[in-house]
DNA sequence: CCTTTGTTTCGTTATTTTACGAAATATTAA
DNA sequence: TTAATATTTCGTAAAATAACGAAACAAAGG
């Protein structure tokens, strides 16, 4: 094995991975803007799922990846379940995004 | 069929999750750091594998998808390939994402 | 012309992702 | 208690992704 490679990311490079592959999808980045701009209301997934030509399984599954990656967060009140977005991790993947876009060496 | 729901997505965040999915992999958050930081020399895809754990057929492989999308470009120079940012949509993405993350509402 | 060299393409395999409908879950309303 | 409701979980299928080694390619050097 090669030992000069076992360690071949940083933390934050997987970090970054991990929140740009949660976004890799535009249902996701739907939800996203959704709930980014609905701070003051409830999100149910139901108000989604009526403006997404799929099916609400899928878009339960979407909400799942969101929320494994830590982007968003879902307050159960059933039958409803309130999501909103994980400011902290929010912040966390925006500060990465911003960083990692100002590193254009220049000429 | 839904008419309301043809066209679900918005350009934008088509565009935004085509981006995020390319750089949805530690391998590809890697070479776009490494080409980031390396804009006054030539960066050949045999230099990148040095620093990587896969073979360089993968690599050519993560080279393409970042290529396809539009954040890399390669000059032949052979039998080597002399590989770039693109720098037009490096700010395309860069501007989607910043954007992207300014959404957050305040309370 | 043949070989070397850096890189890609091909063929293949294992895993993950995306999607759906049916069934399960949990609370409220009747 | 039973029904209705919003949502998830399950089971499944099709497609995409990630990975490897072998083979192909295209230019340069002998």
């Amino acid at each position: 094995m090669d030992l000069e490679k076992i360690k071949a990311f940083t933390t934050q490079q997987e970090k970054m991975a991990r929140y740009a592959k949660a976004l890799g999808h535009p249902v996701r980045v739907f939800i996203m803007e959704y709930l980014a701009r609905n701070t003051t209301r409830c999100c149910y997934s139901g108000d989604m799922a009526e403006e997404l030509p799929i099916a609400r399984s899928t878009l339960s599954q979407h909400l799942s990846e969101l929320k494994d990656v830590g982007l968003i967060q879902g307050e159960i009140n059933a039958p409803y379940i309130k999501y909103c977005i994980n400011r902290e991790n929010w912040e966390e993947a925006s500060r990465l995004f911003s960083h990692f876009f100002s590193q254009q060496g220049m000429i």
